[in-house]
DNA sequence: AAGTGGTCTAGACCACCGC
DNA sequence: CGGTGGTCTAGACCACTTT
């Protein structure tokens, strides 16, 4: 069935039943909008989820077939498998050949995203506060220029940050970003996450590379953190890219282990 | 174009232009074979892959067009998309609407992935060696009962190794699994990956929720990994969920941050 | 206006799994 | 064997970017 131009969202009720094998088949209450600019599949990935996260879809439950989901929801069956396919990259469903599409058994953690350390704080509702200590011009030494893309020697712009949580300091920021990518003041750093600017001048991050290591703090480390000497620290080195594929941003970050994690999901593809 | 039941590649040249604009276009020799079980969108994503890493498709370049692309192999659009996806979601390739695809300005690396460190080690040709310290029936606790899926205080099997590459020490491994999952003796822990053993006995890994931190050492931990009490460690702790979202394996794990850190590629969705 | 990727359709055949 | 997801086709229209 096909909508066309009609109007009305597709509605169907939710059913929910058993096989004869007794496994519990769960058919999601579903309705996308087509005169929404919202991608279909995307309506439907995000009830799915909904109905995941709000319990209605249990750990375990089965969800119905694609052919008979596409149907009840008036799509074709790729684009149900897009949503589908959007949900398992994410973990929350796992699908096997001959066998069906299951909830994941799991507590879902919001992966690492491409954010920035603000912006994470902000969503957990954990009030970032930034002091900076350092914004201005530097000379690439050879590991910055070459994570950069740019001539060793070439001047950059270097920024240090120590971001605190509260009063409690959290971590300290080390950033080198290209020259001339964007005019910064102290004060946009004091309000705003690096990565916040950046999207508000047009630049969109695609790709990171980090690598997450540990390592005693040095004495300045100690200092600033309101640590002693020698305590273990969380280290975290990313290089960014944009949507062209220029590197955008290396950052040597360094966080309280007492008081930070990172928190990521695999998914075997 | 379809080959259909012909037995033959499809070949096509390659050749490399430059639009109107002066941007570099890439137009990648490529050969699909109809008659490989392997599927048509992964053979062009490994050539393409290949011909990234080889450096025939050096960074910044831009990539042929879909529609052309598809034309040249003798594939529909919706297949060569596959491709390209799977190479994007690696973040070897980046996309923009209106724009184009292009390859993407940085070293790749290899994002952590579903295996285990003695897969890992085994890659990277560094010979891993595994003293099994532990191996048995324990009690759930809170956390791994909650983890595992399992009642408070069921009987679980827990696994301690010590890890060394040549004769250092590396990592200090715990596994929780429930019991009756799978026959495992000291031998095959010396031997073999516990992710190895597992998949053997048909066990599909397809999502793990992962924890990355840091601490001082134990003296007990100290002893055993060759280094002093307080040493800064990473640790890692992993719940892993097989293709049927059913929770198989828990484990804490901590490295010795002077010879192991973890390196991951993000993409953005 | 031209060129690009993003979304979507309505089918088809196949491989794998469990009964 | 029937049911499931995996792959693939040959189009179509749209949104966005650049010229």
């Amino acid at each position: 069935m096909t909508l066309g131009g009609n109007k009305l969202s597709t509605r169907t009720a939710v059913r929910s039943s058993r096989t004869r094998g007794g496994r519990r088949v769960y058919r999601p209450r579903v309705a996308v909008d087509r005169t929404s600019p919202v991608p279909l599949y995307y309506q439907l990935a995000q009830q799915l989820e909904a109905a995941i996260r709000a319990g209605e879809l249990t750990p375990g439950t089965r969800l119905e077939n694609e052919v008979e989901l596409a149907d009840r929801c008036g799509l074709s069956r790729p684009t149900v498998r897009q949503a589908i396919q959007h949900l398992v990259d994410r973990g929350l469903l796992v699908r096997k050949r001959g066998v069906g599409t299951q909830v994941v058994q799991s507590e879902i953690r919001r992966p690492i995203e491409l954010t920035s350390l603000h912006d994470d704080l902000l969503a957990a509702g954990r009030e970032p506060r930034t002091s900076v200590l350092e914004l201005g011009p530097a000379t690439a030494d050879e590991r910055v220029a070459k994570e950069l893309g740019v001539p060793a020697g070439a001047e950059v712009v270097r920024i240090r940050r120590l971001r605190r949580t509260g009063d409690e300091p959290l971590a300290l920021l080390t950033n080198y970003l290209p020259r001339d990518l964007i005019a910064l003041t102290a004060d946009d750093l004091t309000e705003h996450g690096l990565y916040e600017l950046l999207r508000g001048t047009g630049v969109n991050l695609r790709i990171a590379n980090q690598t997450i290591g540990a390592r005693g703090a040095t004495a300045a480390e100690a200092r600033l953190l309101d640590e002693r000497r020698g305590v273990p620290l969380l280290t975290m080195t990313r290089t960014a890219y944009d949507d062209k594929g220029a590197a955008i941003e290396y950052g040597t970050h360094v966080y309280r282990a007492s008081r930070y994690s990172f928190a990521l999901t695999l998914v075997e593809r």
